[in-house]
RNA sequence: GGAGGGCUCGCAUAGUGGCCUAGUGCGGCGGUCUUGAAAACCGCUAUGAGGGGUGACUCUCAUCGUGGGUUCGAAUCCCACGCCCUCCGCCA
């Protein structure tokens, strides 16, 4: 914090130095511009002298703006008071929804139910792709158009303006959202164009109003944006290894919203809540974390994880998170609105997912086998899927 | 991939080295006039950084797509990049 201040007193500094130069140049050039053919030759001589030094100016003003850049940057997001203290383990269970299902045969593993039912195929995604690869098929290809199609639904009948987002995004989206600080190392980047690939569509949306001044006097804004997400995963090998659970590529519809700061946590709520009514839909048992301060990232202050259990890992696992990420973003993309003087204000942005299509499945055949080997398809999701009520088991 | 044209303060446009402290029109906001409105007239009209006043305000600097360069001086000249448009090629 203090060498915040120190650089921004030496940025001011710099600043009133060159302004000032600045203002003696210019009026010594209406001076020339005035004055007669002969007397200019010996003027020059001074403006030459002049040049010099607002150029020295100038430069150490870059240097100190970009120092308070520099200095900016290496701080994450300031944590909202009551987020727990601690690391990956210290999170709070704010609630319990539902309860566990009972099973009266051994549930098996979403691997063998996903090959059992035909939904994907690892082994050709990895021949193709590689590790962390798949295709989706049958049913599985199915389950994804369903989930899409149903969050699309909700998001629009809540009066979220659906979008379907780009996933290559060029630096200044990636750097502006957070991603390149802590999670860099996530992050696929195509040399070639300087181009990156998003983990979620959450960069593309809030890139989307970088550097504008949005009209928010009716309340926030809200996108649902659809999109293909990469995560390199590293760090994570040997980690859920097997089936669709940790992949380097998935598809996912998120919920994204610009607000003034003072309704950033309701909001936060609201996100929360319509991430629970999707949960509920799927007929999941979940619960709902505070994540600890040591697991939020470089840009959130607060951040609510939805965590569904799966029977045969016999563990809750994150389906959903939202974050608040107040200024954090906007402050970095210019993304402003105007306050109740009129004055532009940096915006809070906040994200969360609605579904993250091969997690969810993974949840789906976990959670809703049966023990004849079918899985049973949740009331909601079967108007998508043509009516179907149950995927019966592949033949072979 | 190739060739050409373009990017100016909400929109449209003027501006080819100093009189640009960026002009004009439209739109928008406020006012005068009016019973009310229209018209007419007057004023205002972006962003950032910094300074002055309790305040309505006011002053300085920067910004003509972005970044460099040339020059005493750049919207204007040079280079690179981004984006848009037209045509050719290729393509789902």
């Amino acid at each position: 914090m203090d060498r915040l201040l120190a650089a921004d007193e030496a940025r001011r500094a710099a600043v009133a130095a060159a302004d000032s130069l600045r203002a003696e140049q210019k009026a010594f050039g209406r001076k020339v511009g005035q004055a007669s053919p002969e007397e200019r030759p010996a003027l020059l001589e001074r403006g030459k002298e002049l040049a010099a030094e607002v150029k020295a100016a100038e430069a150490r003003q870059a240097e100190a703006e970009e120092a308070l850049q520099q200095a900016h940057r290496a701080i994450p997001n300031v944590i909202i008071d009551g987020v727990p203290a601690g690391g990956e383990d210290d999170f709070t269970v704010l609630e319990t929804i539902g309860d566990k299902p009972v099973y009266d045969f051994e549930p098996a593993d979403h691997t063998i139910v996903g090959e059992r039912v035909g939904a994907f195929d690892t082994a050709r995604g990895a021949k193709v792709s590689g590790s962390r690869f798949y295709f989706l098929t049958g049913p599985g290809a199915l389950l994804e158009f369903a989930l899409v199609n149903l969050a699309m639904a909700q998001a629009t009948a809540a009066g979220f303006t659906p979008v379907v987002a780009p996933a290559l995004v060029r630096p200044e989206a990636m750097e502006g959202t957070g991603f390149l600080g802590a999670h860099a190392e996530e992050v696929y980047h195509l040399e070639r164009d300087d181009l990156y690939l998003v983990g979620t569509s959450e960069v593309a949306l809030a890139g989307y109003h970088s550097d504008e001044i949005i009209d928010l006097t009716d309340g926030p804004r809200r996108y649902a944006g659809y999109s293909a997400c990469f995560r390199r995963e590293a760090g994570s090998y040997g980690k859920d290894t097997r089936g669709v659970f940790r992949v380097h590529w998935f598809d996912k519809v998120e919920m994204f919203s610009y607000c003034p700061p003072e309704q950033a946590e309701e909001e936060h709520l609201r996100l929360l809540a319509w991430e629970k009514e999707f949960l509920d839909k799927l007929e999941l048992h979940y619960r709902v974390i505070d994540t600890a301060a040591g697991d939020l990232g470089s840009s959130a202050a607060r951040k609510y994880d939805c965590e569904a259990w799966f029977p045969a890992q016999d563990r809750y696992r994150e389906l959903t998170s939202t974050s608040n990420c107040t200024t954090f973003q906007a402050r970095r993309l210019a993304i402003r609105y105007r306050d109740s003087n009129g004055k532009p204000q940096p915006a809070a942005t906040l994200n969360g997912t609605l579904v993250a299509v091969t997690r969810t499945i993974a949840a789906l055949l976990e959670v809703h086998q049966q023990a004849d080997g079918s899985v049973r398809i949740p009331e909601a999701l079967r108007p998508y899927l043509g009516g179907m009520d149950r995927i019966e088991p592949a033949k072979l």
